[in-house]
DNA sequence: AAGACGGGGTA
DNA sequence: TACCCAGTCTT
């Protein structure tokens, strides 16, 4: 039987049970691919739902303040969906008459829509005959073909491209990409796969050759450098926080923080601080790209004096958002010092 | 083509 | 603790 076929057929009996299986609406599969871009199902579920209760529509998310989108997005990670998710909801109002475009190339045109992103719209809301690629379809096609190219290659992922095209031609290609991405996230599962539940283990080369726990193949990075960082609990004498707004780009972009400044690996160590603040305790927190040691250290109102930011209220801090570090600071705060009954 | 961009999971 | 997961944008 077809590649194609059997997935669909697979896809029919096996297949997983999610919310937004039956969708076609191109507004909830966005928000919903978007949403689970680089995040596992069972943490992604619960922002998602949240998410479209708030903003239903095009309209209402276009006509949102960002920093109420940034408030919904808050420990998710990569910030830089929800800004672009908001800019292209304004995007796809003004240029598009609230009107999603069903061509992948135009869809790509958008903030934030990408090759997957734009074919999963395509196909899930609108048919199209095109296959998707994430990761687990990557994996799936790594050991279906015996192909030991690095899967982190762009030039491997344009050859994977054309192939699954051809895979998809003349099945419904809902089930067919529904089907290759449940493949590989239930069956065709990075470490011990299960090849004997497979629909394709017949057709698969790495299965025959044995190789499956070599596939796919990735080149490795060298070790993530470490980065220092001093941050500052400063409070009023009413017990408001001093806090400030992120640039809207990079690192955390628009997000909300307390004051902080890298430092060399010699002050931290030594727990000293240039602007003479007083060393509380430190966390550390991993990213993609480099490792950030904390350390935090409480500074008295005068000394922050002329720091940009604002002070606000322990009631109030909770409808900033944060990145999950500095929620974590503060919840390491809470925890050490409660009995000040300030914090 | 390579690096920036989070957060959480498992061995 | 070490390692794994991986779409899109910018440079």
């Amino acid at each position: 039987m077809h590649i194609g076929d059997r997935i669909v057929k697979w896809y029919e009996q096996q297949g997983r049970d999610m919310p937004w299986r039956e969708v076609h609406d191109p507004y909830l599969i966005w928000i919903q691919e978007v949403v689970m871009q680089q995040t596992r199902i069972e943490q992604g579920v619960g922002y998602y739902e949240r998410f479209v209760a708030r903003f239903p529509d095009l309209k209402t998310l276009a006509e949102a303040p960002l920093d109420e989108v940034l408030k919904y997005w808050e420990g998710l990670g990569y910030y830089s969906r929800a800004r672009n998710l908001h800019a292209a909801a304004q995007q796809l109002v003004s240029e598009h008459g609230g009107i999603f475009p069903r061509d992948p190339q135009a869809l790509m045109r958008l903030k934030g829509i990408g090759p997957y992103t734009a074919r999963a719209i395509a196909s899930f809301a609108f048919g199209a005959e095109t296959g998707v690629i994430d990761g687990n379809v990557l994996r799936v096609m790594a050991r279906v073909l015996g192909d030991d190219s690095p899967i982190n290659q762009p030039r491997t992922r344009k050859a994977f491209q054309g192939i699954i095209d051809t895979w998809v031609q003349g099945v419904p290609s809902r089930a067919f990409n529904h089907g290759i991405i449940d493949l590989g996230a239930t069956v065709c599962t990075p470490t011990q796969p299960g090849c004997l539940l497979c629909p394709l283990e017949t057709a698969c080369v790495a299965r025959a050759e044995g190789h499956t726990h070599l596939l796919p193949f990735k080149e490795k990075k060298g070790p993530k450098p470490v980065r220092y960082f001093h941050f500052y609990m400063v409070h009023d004498a009413r017990g408001a926080r001093l806090i400030r707004q992120r640039p809207a780009q990079g690192l955390w972009g628009g997000l909300w923080e307390i004051p902080n400044a890298e430092v060399e690996a010699e002050a931290f160590q030594r727990q000293l601080d240039p602007r003479g603040g007083d060393y509380c305790f430190s966390l550390r927190h991993i990213f993609t790209h480099f490792e950030m040691q904390i350390g935090v250290y409480t500074l008295p109102t005068p000394a922050a004096a002329g720091w940009e930011g604002q002070f606000v209220s322990p009631e109030k801090i909770s409808t900033f958002a944060f990145a999950r570090a500095v929620l974590n600071i503060f919840s390491r705060w809470e925890k050490n010092a409660p009995q000040t009954g300030l914090l």
